[in-house]
DNA sequence: GAGGTTAGTTCGCGCCTAAAAATAAGCCTC
DNA sequence: GAGGCTTATTTTTAGGCGCGAACTAACCTC
C-alpha cells in the first residue's frame, strides 16, 4: 500500500537508484543494457548515467565490442567513491571494518572486550573507527553500520534491548555518538547484519522471500520478504529462537519451557548431551565440544544429535509454514557444524513438519558466510542506504 | 528496495492512489484536510479530485462552515460509482454478495454445497454472481473477490491447494471463468480475505502491523506488515495451524505430530474432552459443544479448557516472538467463544511465552468480525484494486 | 456593503521521461 | 581506404506533472 505522495523530484530519486541498484548488483553494464534491465528509457539512461558520472559516483570500465556497431561502454559503481564502516558487537570482542564501495576489505580493527559494558562498547567503537579512519577522508565515508547482540528498536535514535547480556534500553546510538562518532551510525541486530550479507554476497543472492536462520549457541533468524528485512512494529521480529517448540518442556534461559532454543541451540545440545552421559566435560570450548559430539560414534551421542536435528527440522518447519519462503539459509557456527553432516537429515525433518505444499516451493542451504560477516552486513546498511536514495548525504 | 523505474505518469497514479485512499478511509474530507492529510499541494489536491469528480469517483457531500470564511466542501468516494462482489467458498455452502463502493451490501445469495467439488463450486458461483447482478449493470461491477478454504497460489491465474478438502492445484480461477463469470476475479484464502476485513473494519484498523488469529474447528492466521498482507513466495505464508507447538505429541490431520491445530483448534479441543471423560457425546453440532464445554463447570472441562488457552497462549505467543505485531486479532467462532470468556488467561498465557520486550509492545483484542467477513473481505480485494491503482479498469 | 477570512482555482515555472532524430564509433565490403 | 552498414549514445523536442504565487469564490462580521 502506496502511503505518501510523490513530486517530480521522486522521479528522478528512484530511477537513480534503480540504476544505482542495477549497476551494484549485476556488475559493469553498458548504458544499453542498463536501459533494457531497468526499462528507462535509452535517453534517459544516458541522462542519469551522466550526472552520476559527474559526481563521481560512476566510473567507465573498458568496454566491449557490439557485433558491427559501436562498442559499449561500460559502466559501474565507483568503489573509490567512498567507503562503509561495519561494526561487530560480538560477546567477546569488537570488530571494526572499512571496505570501499565493491565492498572490498580495506582494513579491520580487533578488540577484546572484558565486559560487555554499553559504554565500553561505545568507546571501543568510536576509538576503532577512528583507527581504521587513518588515512582516510572521514567526509567520503557513507557511515558506519553497528551489528549488535540482542533487538534494536528503531527509533529516534536506535535503542538496544538484550534480555540475555542485561542490556535493557541501551540507548547505544547516543552512546556511539556520544564517544566521538560524528558519521552516520546505523545500529541493527547483529542476525539480521549476517543475513543482509548473506542475502547480498551468499546464499540468499537473488531470493526475493528467505529465511536466514543462524543456530550459534542459540538461535536467530533474518526474514526477508518480498526484498526487505521483515522487523514488526518495533524492529522485534524474528525472535525464533525463543518460539515454544514442546509446549511444557525444558526450562529456557529466558524463563518459559520448550523454547527451541533450549533444544537446538549448540549449549543446549550439548548440555543434553552432558546430562545423558551423566558427565560434565565442559573442559572444552561449546564449539570443539559440538565437532566431537558430531563426529562420535557413541549411542548415545548420536541419539543426542539426531534428536537435535529433530527438533531443529520442526523449528525450519515452522518458519517454513509461516514465512512460505523460496529459501532457507541455514548458518552461523553450529548451523554448519550440523549442516555439514547432516543437512539430508535436516532437510527431512523439516520435510516431516511441514505442509507439503510450502515445503514444495522451498529450497533449504548452507550459509557460504560464516559468523564473520557480521561486520560485513552491518557496512552494508549504509550502502543500501545509497542505494535507495541513489545519492549521498 | 525499490525495484522499478517510474514515469511522470506514475506520479499522478499514485498521487491519485493516496488521496483516494485518504477518502476511503477517513470519510468525507475536504480539498484542504486532503491536501494537509497526504502532503500535496493545494493546487495538485484541486486538480486531482477535480479529475476524480469529472469521473464520477467522488461526489460532493455537503459543507462545513469554516469560522468565517468560504465553507469546505467535503468530498467522498462516489459509494454508487461501482460495486464489488465477494464470495465465500465455505465448507457447507457459498455465499454471494453485492457491495457497494461504500461497503453497504446490496444483495446476498446463499447456496448450499452437496460437496465440495470444484467444478461444482464454479457453477455456483457463477449462478450466485449472475443472481445478485440482477438488476445491475455488469460494467460497473469492478470485479469479484472469492475467499476459499486452502493456500491460494497466484500466479497466471489462481491456484488452490487445499489437502484436507483434497483440493490438490485446483485451477479454480479458469474453472469460474469456464462457468461464465467474465470480472476481473480475484481469488484468495479465506483467513486471509477475513483478516482483511478485520484491518479495514474491524479490531485492525490503523495498525501496520497485526496478526489476524482465526480459530474455528482449525486454525489459521493473516499476518499484516507494514500494512500489507503477507503473502510469501507462493502466498502460503501463515500456515500457523500446522505450526509444530509440542515436538513429538497429538498426530494432527495433516499427517505430522504436535501441530497447534491438534491443540487448539476446536475439533481438537472437543476431541481431548471427549477422551478425557471417555464418552463420545458428538451428538451435538462442534460450535455448541464447545459453548457447553467452555460454561462447564466440571473439573474435567475446566482443565481441558485451560489446557487449550495455553496451547493457545503459545501458538500467538509464537507469532508475538517472530512478526513483533503491535496488535493481535483474535477472531473464528471458536476463537470468539474462547474469547470471551477466557481473554484474560489467553493473554496470560501468551506473555509466559512471549518475550517480554515483543510482548510489552502487543495489544491482544477480539475480533470485530465474525466468519460472515469472508465475502465481505472478499469483496475489499477489487477495491483495493481500485484504491491502488486510483483508477478503475 | 465594506473589509476580513478561509477555501479553492489558475497560471507560469522548473523538472521529468519518452520518442524521434542526430551523431559517434566501430565493422565490412569492394 | 572510402562508402555503407550496424549499433550505441547524445541531442532535440514534446508532453506531463507538482508546486508556489497570484487570483477568485464564498462565506462572516460590523
Amino acid at each position: 500500500m502506496v502511503r505518501t505522495r510523490a513530486t517530480v523530484r521522486d522521479l528522478r530519486r528512484q530511477n537513480r537508484s534503480v540504476l544505482l541498484t542495477a549497476l551494484f548488483l549485476d556488475g559493469p553494464l553498458s548504458r544499453q543494457q542498463l536501459s533494457l534491465a531497468t526499462g528507462l528509457s535509452p535517453a534517459t539512461a544516458s541522462t542519469i548515467t551522466g550526472e552520476l558520472l559527474d559526481e563521481g559516483l560512476l566510473v567507465e570500465a573498458g568496454s566491449v565490442d557490439s557485433d558491427g556497431g559501436r562498442p559499449r561502454v561500460l559502466l559501474r559503481v565507483n568503489p573509490a567513491f567512498g567507503y562503509v564502516i561495519g561494526v561487530d558487537v560480538g560477546e567477546t570482542g569488537i570488530k571494526v571494518e572499512l571496505f570501499d564501495l565493491a565492498m572490498t576489505r580495506l582494513s579491520t580493527v580487533d578488540r577484546l572486550l572484558t565486559a560487555l559494558e554499553p559504554a565500553l562498547v561505545a568507546d571501543l567503537i568510536a576509538s576503532g573507527v577512528d583507527e581504521v579512519l587513518a588515512g582516510v577522508e572521514a567526509s567520503s565515508v557513507l557511515g558506519v553500520g553497528v551489528g549488535v547482540p540482542g533487538t534494536v528498536e528503531q527509533g529516534e535514535s536506535a535503542v538496544v534491548h538484550a534480555q540475555t547480556i542485561g542490556w535493557d534500553a541501551v540507548p547505544l546510538e547516543k552512546m556511539i555518538r556520544a564517544a566521538g562518532v560524528t558519521l552516520p551510525l546505523l545500529v541493527e541486530n547483529g542476525a539480521k547484519t549476517q543475513g543482509q550479507a548473506e542475502m547480498w554476497f551468499g546464499a540468499g543472492r537473488g531470493a526475493r522471500h528467505a529465511v536466514i536462520a543462524l543456530v550459534g549457541s542459540g538461535v536467530g533468524i533474518a526474514v526477508v520478504a518480498g526484498g526487505v528485512v521483515h522487523r514488526g512494529a518495533t524492529s522485534n521480529a524474528g525472535e525464533w529462537g525463543h518460539m515454544t517448540i514442546a509446549y511444557g518442556g525444558r526450562r529456557c534461559r529466558c524463563g518459559a519451557r520448550g523454547c527451541l532454543e533450549a533444544y537446538a541451540g549448540a549449549s543446549a545440545v550439548l548440555a543434553r548431551y552432558r546430562e545423558a552421559v551423566r558427565r560434565d566435560d565442559s573442559s572444552l570450548d561449546e564449539q570443539s565440544a559440538l565437532e566431537e559430539l558430531l563426529t562420535s560414534r557413541s549411542a548415545v551421542a548420536r541419539r543426542v544429535v539426531d534428536e537435535s536435528v529433530g527438533y531443529l527440522g520442526a523449528g525450519i518447519a515452522n518458519l517454513v509454514n509461516l514465512f512460505n519462503p523460496e529459501r532457507v539459509v541455514l548458518g552461523g557456527w553450529a548451523g554448519l557444524a550440523f549442516g555439514a553432516v547432516k543437512l539430508d537429515e535436516i532437510v527431512a525433518a523439516t520435510s516431516s513438519h511441514a505442509l507439503r505444499h510450502p515445503f514444495g516451493q522451498v529450497r533449504i542451504e548452507l550459509a557460504l558466510t560464516g559468523p564473520d560477516a557480521v561486520a560485513v552486513g552491518a557496512a552494508t546498511l549504509p550502502l543500501a542506504v545509497l542505494l535507495e536514495t541513489g545519492a549521498p548525504g
